[in-house]
DNA sequence: GCATTACTTTCCTATTCAGTTGAATAGGAA
DNA sequence: TTCCTATTCAACTGAATAGGAAAGTAATGC
């Protein structure tokens, strides 16, 4: 747990990364991605959104460094940059199950 | 590893929860909270916001479940409500610092 | 060449939200 | 009460952006 002494541009940086998953849509997107790699086609079905939609998230999601792209013919196919985007998730589903957790001991206890 | 099937209420609280981290203002007013309780006032003092932003800021952050509020007197004191705020934190910034030395190692053999 | 499929980009509109200003409220001292 | 300080609230403005529609680009097949 260091002092965190970070630049403003480091800050700002910081600040992208997480407004990234800061839309239902995208955070969509990645739930959808933790299978595995997908085409942009298959993410439109598997989310719901329209195709224009999606491509646009992806390209969020891109500048974030959350995704990797990779053509294949006319496919694009996307995947997880890596494991911290699982990690970033699981703490925060985490946390947010210790909250629920917490507020029915509450009313358990009422 | 689970499969993360969430609702879609959940999945707005977690996006709620990544956007109340996805601004420079408010990443500062927790990099601050690290050293400890403070007041409205030394936030302001800290961060050299008005005090009607920071006012503001906190509000969306006790609504994300960031901080949590005492009062004392006059003066309200803020504090973090827990260490998962400096987990989420450590692995963003954790991130960071490996890609940005991806990027140099990049440069060093270009 | 033309058509088709797959994706991206551009333009538009509506909404959201950060930051400012000024007023309102609450607690402590005179 | 009256003043002062600390904090919050309410209204406004401007900027960012999500989502829809339509045009644009790229790869494949006819």
């Amino acid at each position: 747990m260091s002092d965190l002494r970070l630049t403003p541009a480091q800050v700002e940086r910081v600040a992208e990364r997480f407004r990234a998953l800061a839309e239902p849509a995208r955070l969509n997107l990645v739930i959808a991605l933790r299978e595995g790699e997908r085409s942009v086609g298959q993410l439109v079905e598997a989310t719901g959104l329209a195709t224009a939609n999606v491509s646009k998230h992806l390209q969020t999601l891109h500048a974030a460094a959350y995704v990797v792209r990779r053509k294949e013919g006319q496919h694009v196919l996307y995947s997880l940059a890596g494991p911290h985007v699982f990690r970033l998730c699981d703490l925060m589903c985490g946390q947010l199950e210790a909250e629920a957790n917490a507020l029915r001991a509450l009313f358990a206890t009422a």
